[in-house]
DNA sequence: TCTGGGGTCCTAGGACCC
DNA sequence: TCTGGGGTCCTAGGACCC
């Protein structure tokens, strides 16, 4: 075949997007080492939501405690997060994503998939790139993969503001040596219990029979471990609007609470919250959940299942109270949390 | 490494029903 | 008076992702 047109999939991947987002109002800061987080304030409760690469270079990444951040990098200059200019930015690169045609996925803040028809990959990935540059001063990486899975890792090896295509011609090639929790899927944990039976790289995973870790991760996890050491997902790119499940708040305190009129309090603002929240988008929701942490970090939840379905505020806080009332509270608070399911 | 806040999905165990 | 097996729903916890 001289040329031919293949369906490939694309995935698209910001460049250290909150940090750029920053920086587009603050050019300044451009080549110095920029972390975004929390209030900005690094002596605060908190970890890193952004980190420019300058600031990766010095040990720092996404996730990192803010104390942790500024110890290792103490010139570094810390930026409070702020949402509502991500998610403004976020709506700019995705209706520029729109414009180009093919079926596109918006699978988070700073990524989506596309599904497309082409002649030459390589080309399209490119006019993405210099399409999202164009509209919102923005680089991105792109993934080319002939499924989600492949797309989505191709994306991180392009990094950045690359082209990179991985397949099932070169999967093997690439991923072979690759620790476990290089793919999609596969986090610390997982890898860590991967390890402890001998599996230490994908290879290693691939070449594990399917039933063998159904005992220790289930009849399904077990068996698509293995799959996913070998590139395979079915997962289809799909343009159908997202329906959330759940909304829900929490929040964090600077210092633990250790008595309990502050902590019905803070269920009583973050149940109002989430009832605003289904307001916003007219949902409905079935049960109120609330989430404590305590100053040991254990974390347990409980849920209220709601008489009707509702969005108002008054009876959300009554499930919430209710709920409340069935945590033992005898350790100070660190954190508390009320999520609400939707119909 | 003193560990955010927004989510999604899966699993295990118990209740309940036939 | 003690015992099936299967299906479904609910709940809490855990792992993962950005």
């Amino acid at each position: 075949m001289l040329s031919g047109v293949e369906r490939v999939v694309l995935h698209v991947d910001l460049d250290q997007f909150i940090v750029a987002v920053e920086l587009l109002r603050h050019p300044e800061l451009r080549g110095r080492p920029v972390l975004v987080g929390g209030s900005g304030d690094p002596n605060e409760r908190g970890v890193v939501a952004g980190a420019s690469y300058e600031a990766r270079e010095r040990g720092v990444k996404s996730g990192t405690p803010l104390r942790t951040a500024a110890s290792r990098c103490p010139e570094a200059v810390f930026l409070p997060s702020d949402r509502d200019t991500y998610l403004a930015a976020s709506a700019e690169v995705m209706g520029a994503l729109g414009e180009l045609g093919g079926i596109l996925e918006v699978a988070g803040w700073d990524e989506a998939f596309m599904l497309v028809d082409t002649e030459d990959a390589h080309e399209t990935a490119r006019v993405v790139r210099e399409h999202v540059r164009e509209r919102t001063a923005l680089q991105c990486s792109v993934g080319i993969g002939d499924n989600k899975l492949r797309a989505k890792l191709a994306s991180g090896m392009a990094k950045p503001a690359g082209v990179f295509r991985l397949d099932v011609g070169n999967w093997v090639e690439v991923m072979s040596e690759r620790p476990t929790d290089a793919l999609w899927g596969v986090g610390g944990k997982t890898a860590g219990k991967l390890a402890a039976r001998g599996i230490a790289t994908v290879a290693d995973l691939a070449r594990t029979p399917m039933d063998e870790l159904a005992g220790e991760f289930g009849k399904n996890i077990g068996p698509w471990l293995v799959a996913l050491a070998h590139g395979y997902d079915s997962s289809p790119v799909t343009d159908e609007p997202f329906r959330a499940r759940s909304h829900g708040r929490e929040v964090t305190f600077q210092r633990d609470l250790r008595e309990v009129e502050p902590v019905r309090a803070e269920i009583t603002r973050l149940s109002h919250q989430v009832a605003e929240d289904l307001a916003a988008d007219e949902t409905l929701a079935r049960r109120v959940v609330v989430k404590v942490r305590d100053s040991r970090f254990g974390t347990h939840t409980h849920g209220v299942a709601l008489p009707e379905p509702t969005r108002e505020a008054a009876p959300i806080e009554r499930a919430a109270q209710r709920a409340l009332d069935r945590f033992p509270l005898d350790r100070p608070i660190r954190l508390l949390g009320v999520r609400a399911e939707l119909v």
